[in-house]
DNA sequence: CGATACATGTAAGAAGTTACATGATTGT
DNA sequence: ACAATCATGTAACTTCTTACATGTATCG
């Protein structure tokens, strides 16, 4: 990650403030409470994360001296922050995201209707739709390929991975359904 | 990972060189190569590592001046780290592994059956099997709990989650009976 | 002669982990 | 008094990324 680029984690903080204001406890909470966890929900990745964010001027602090507690620092997006979300978003969808950034792509995808809006969500779930397309026939071949030589644990492992991008597979075609069907309901 | 801990891509290059020993350039190679992608094919990681696993003892590097290229350090596995690779695979599967670090599960899977037999290998998906069957309520508890409070995007991504992981209990439960065959044929 | 494949490494910097430090408020 | 929860942060350490350095052999 070179100076000036954010880390996917600044992006999974950048989204949940973009849903709604939040301090550093707030995220972290989320992070630890929801299945949104695997974001590290750790004060040494958070903090410092915020403090990029905030360096770059894509969120902005307040302190709110409020209800009796110490003092909470909350974050709100700036316009600058909304568009860097929103380039992240709409960014393309290559082979290497869908083999090996899998959750960063549901991260992204989980952030699109809200920040982005519908079409530019039917768009993400088109392009990934057409990756796994590509991506799934290429695993097959290379299974077939070596299937004998090698173990059965790692044909197998093989496979699972496979089973895995199917359902994926039809899920984004239901979820295509669904978004073309709000589309037309408007 | 403090001292004397090994990271993931360590785990990962320890199986590899159990399968067979090899070269950092094979090891790399591999990782470019096959669907095995995501534990960073790039030499700034792997030779650390390696040199990392030499000097704990778990590797042991000799040069072969061979066939007119450049020296090869071909690395084979030692007892030591047969035995650490071991201990690896036939560890625990918490809640955790299975929500947040299915790669590193499956990459133990991979290396099972040839590094610790298939007895070891069925105990491993029971446990993991299992550790599925008490995930998946959770996460579908989680999904009806907040499903008003989601956006569409944000639902349908925890969907997909869900069908990944159901089509992983699948796979499981068919990898136990391959199993379990295996073991009444002999 | 230049590109490509083979082959191993280092250096600077970014980001995460663990553990610690600090401090207020509420409940027991 | 003490633990738990709220709340923000730092320091040391490890690892990975990117980019560079070095060198041989083969092919067109």
């Amino acid at each position: 990650m070179s100076r000036n680029e954010i880390a996917v984690l600044g992006y999974a903080l950048l989204g949940l403030i973009q849903q709604r204001p939040s301090s550093g406890y707030d995220l972290r909470k989320i992070f630890t409470d929801t299945p949104m966890a695997g974001y590290s929900d750790s004060p040494g990745a958070i903090y410092p994360a915020l403090r990029r964010l905030e360096e770059q001027g894509l969120v902005q602090g307040s302190i709110v001296a409020g209800a009796g507690l110490r003092r909470r620092k909350v974050l709100s997006i700036t316009p600058a922050g909304l568009a860097e979300l929103r380039k992240w978003l709409a960014g393309p969808i290559g082979q290497d995201d869908v083999g090996n950034h899998l959750n960063e792509l549901m991260l992204r995808f989980a952030f699109l209707d809200g920040a982005a809006g519908e079409p530019a969500t039917l768009r993400f779930l088109q392009a990934f739709e057409a990756e796994l397309k590509l991506y799934l026939p290429t695993l097959k071949n290379f299974l077939s390929i070596h299937a004998e030589k090698l173990e059965v644990s790692g044909r197998l492992a093989l496979e699972c991975g496979i089973l895995g991008y199917e359902a994926q597979l039809q899920w984004a075609s239901r979820a295509i359904t669904v978004y073309k069907n709000r589309e037309k309901a408007q």
